[in-house]
DNA sequence: TTGTATGCGTTATCAT
DNA sequence: ATGATAACGCATACAA
């Protein structure tokens, strides 16, 4: 690869097999060939380990096989997950996947699509993080075959692949009612908080709403509290960041304003394990006198309670079906948005109020 | 990149400057012009959007910048942090990352060598993580410059990155001995058990000992205990996986067997939950009956006790190191192993026994 | 069906 | 110091 050359290339088949470099071009692109010589071919691969060159594939403008994926942060979790879907489903086509991290800044975001458009991708997996004005626009991606994931909304004719949050808070916030909870709060998280918000409903009726996860979870969240004719009091959500702290200052902030919280939405299990520890040490407990449900994936090892009652977000579905989408893109066939769906899972962290 | 192609050549450039495609090859690699030719090549540049191909750099057999990672799981966080290290600073040196997960299988080891062998990585960095024999043979790595990360002792001269599990395994456990813990049990982990064992300490004076953090830590552990005369019991050592229910399922083990463990030095904090819910369920305490010690970053978000004390592993500053090393081999520069630094972390799960 | 020849965007070797 | 030109490994238009 890199010190002595022992790379074999067509011209040396060609050579040994007695047939020119044309020949063995065709025989390597599944075009028709004369049965004895793909004899002479094969015979000839036996003996040594040929692997094409897939740069010189790219500078004749061929696939290269090599897919591009802008993460926030590879060491989140949610990220991690999506990022093992792609890698799993990309080899089985045989494709890699060359990652970058963007922690959510744009400029960071310009630079991988920078660092990315020398390259050699055939594609480009976005998952963006930011607040959609410091997306970078459509024209930064150049001409490179592009799909978003973990976000809807995002660019339009560019298929998005995302789970289906409005559902989830549904049936999250429905699932607490059954269980007898009246007072549920809404534990909201952006990775930045994009604006200042009184009553986070005004921002149900801006247009960059559907592209935030938290905002569709929330419209699921008023649609279950209408159809159960529980009145809306925007006391009752919060809204802060992804992290542990963040659900543990969420907490202490909830009960000072109300004390008569009985079930809780949250984003995700980190908040949750760090909302649970503000509970517990006010003497609070869960789930007996806070039933809580978080969004998550169980294949996120890292969880306290053995089993959140939770919404399962499938989140390396949503990679593999990302890399599908980008094929499917890259082999021009029409490709709408993926919605990935939601499933409630039942765990330890609700329990039905006496 | 695909579509239309809107890339600009260096033959463009010298179109517009008047001048030869040689000199804007020089220009660019840094070789002397005349100041005049400078000149005329930048305002060439001013009204164009030049990005080098990196394929055709690669076909003239120059670095490309780009670097190849098997890691056997992205979406555990020990290994995802480690990724996120090596990819900020491959950042720095405008070096991008081609990922592949193992699974820990040598069958998927190898199928991803033989893919990045096909592509155009200037060098690999290498996690592996089975049983040493099942390590893809240092040939299978053709002559791609490699590293070695989170393991040490794989192969002879290949520069090795890994922390300091001998010094944590003897911090934690002295630690514990100085909060007057005597009964201290080592719950070892490996990703796939190599072996039978009846006493662990038959695995220190193997070859391959050195190559398991958790042998490394448990060398730790026994110089600790020798130091301060606590004899040693193979009863009080248990090896098991790395997940929740491998440390739920090894906290019984123990507790069936004895009954007086005041101390425990545990590989991670996935294992320590696990290990912590089934000692809670049968009314042992942590910290105050049983103090715990985890080898962990805290850059890892998902814990549920706030603050676990902790052997600090710097996954990050490995996944750096490791860059580092690659690009030290890529120019020739000699190259050691790298040892990183572990520093002790009090935290609430340990605690002087009354 | 197969072979010959050309070009992809660079770098490197030679002249100039 | 610069320009013309030959590679690098592959795919393909064209000729045979």
């Amino acid at each position: 690869m890199s010190e002595k050359n022992d790379e074999y290339t067509i011209r040396d088949i060609a050579k040994m097999s007695g047939l020119s470099i044309a020949s063995i071009s065709r025989y390597f692109n599944g075009l028709r060939v004369r049965p004895g010589t793909a004899q002479k071919i094969q015979s000839a691969l036996q003996s040594i380990d040929y692997k094409p060159n897939i740069a010189a594939k790219f500078m004749k403008g061929q696939r290269t096989g090599v897919i591009g994926l802008i993460v926030p942060e590879i060491s989140h979790p949610f990220f991690s997950l999506i990022t093992e879907g792609v890698i799993a489903e990309a080899r089985k086509n045989d494709q890699l996947i060359l990652i970058s991290s963007s922690y959510g800044s744009r400029e960071n975001e310009i630079i991988a699509i920078d660092q990315f458009s020398r390259s050699i991708l055939d594609g480009l997996i976005y998952i963006p993080v930011s607040n959609p004005q410091n997306i970078p626009a459509i024209e930064n991606f150049r001409n490179i075959p592009l799909v978003i994931a973990a976000r809807s909304d995002i660019f339009p004719h560019i298929p998005h692949i995302y789970s289906d949050n409005e559902k989830g808070g549904y049936l999250a916030t429905r699932y607490l009612i059954h269980q007898g909870r009246k007072n549920i709060a809404f534990l909201g998280s952006f990775w930045e908080i994009p604006f200042n918000v009184e009553d986070i409903r005004s921002i149900t009726r801006t247009a960059i709403a559907g592209s935030y996860s938290t905002m569709s979870r929330f419209k699921g969240y008023l649609r279950a509290l209408e159809e159960e004719d529980i009145p809306y009091d925007p006391d009752r959500v919060i809204l802060c960041g992804y992290g542990y702290q963040n659900g543990f200052d969420a907490a202490r902030t909830i009960m000072a304003k109300l004390s008569d919280i009985d079930g809780l939405v949250v984003m995700t299990s980190t908040v949750a394990n760090g909302a649970i520890s503000a509970f517990r040490a006010q003497g609070f407990s869960v789930p007996e006198t806070i039933s809580l449900i978080v969004f998550d994936d169980d294949e996120i090892m890292y969880t306290s309670l053995p089993h959140f009652t939770s919404v399962q977000l499938s989140l390396k579905q949503m990679g593999i079906e990302a890399v599908k989408s980008l094929n499917r893109v890259l082999s021009k066939q029409p490709c709408s948005d993926t919605i990935i769906d939601v499933k409630l899972k039942i765990g330890d962290s609700t329990v039905i109020k006496k």
